[in-house]
DNA sequence: CTTTGGATCGTCT
DNA sequence: GACGATCCAAAGG
């Protein structure tokens, strides 16, 4: 039974990257099954998100121009990118404006689309992150939610748009909400630019 | 509760 | 050779 929702076509993510940021607010992040594996789809609801631009944003990994790492910043919009830091962990994006124009959102939080995990799930999740005390922990943050969904470097680069792709973004109707806008965290250079959004009121927001 | 420092390594200078 | 679009545990109030 599939999933009630719109995956996101390319024309949702060909725009500037500061205008669709915050309409990625509460869509889903999805995982397809993996019958290999014996794994269910797995969704969560993206309750937080930055935008980074190109050049003209300091912060951006793409402000000094093309490098093997930000290499998919500059592909078509719908992209997914999906970068490696401090030594251990993953990072995803959703990759901006017209191919060869770098922007991309980076996805900070999810919350379960049910209000809480399924029992399923949560093993699932929590075996990925045994360190996580709470439900909340396992994927508040941008590097926590890569592992508990698996996401890795072996998903950079590929189309969220494309039908049957491993990893998209659903659209099942809920609105944007009423975000709060802020300056974006763990940077140390643009931090004067209000490109955070957040639903105030979910608890699984970064801290 | 808040603050602080260590972990850990690919990438770019 | 330096430094992260982070996370975690430990220490301090």
């Amino acid at each position: 039974m599939p999933r009630p929702g719109r995956r996101l076509a390319a024309e949702f993510f060909d725009r500037p990257v500061t205008e669709v940021a915050p309409e990625l607010l509460n869509k889903l992040l999805v995982v397809a099954a993996d019958p290999e594996e014996g794994l269910p789809d797995l969704a969560g609801r993206i309750v937080e998100v930055e935008a980074y631009a190109g050049e003209q944003d300091p912060a951006s990994h793409a402000h000094r121009g093309p490098t093997r790492r930000n290499r998919s910043m500059f592909g078509p919009p719908g992209t997914l990118y999906v970068y490696f830091t401090y030594g251990m962990h993953w990072c995803a994006n959703a990759v901006c404006g017209p191919r060869g124009e770098p922007g991309a959102v980076l996805i900070r939080a999810l919350s379960p689309p049910g209000g809480e995990w399924s029992p399923a799930e949560r093993e699932i999740l929590g075996d990925r992150r045994p360190r996580a005390a709470r439900p909340v922990d396992l994927t508040n943050g941008p590097a926590k939610l890569c592992q508990a969904l698996g996401l890795d470097g072996s998903h950079d680069g590929l189309d969220l748009t494309r039908p049957g792709s491993p990893v998209y973004i659903l659209d099942d109707g809920t609105p944007p909400g009423d975000p709060v806008v802020t300056p974006r965290k763990g940077i140390r250079v643009g931090t004067d630019l209000p490109w955070r959004w957040h639903d105030p009121l979910d608890p699984h927001v970064s801290r």
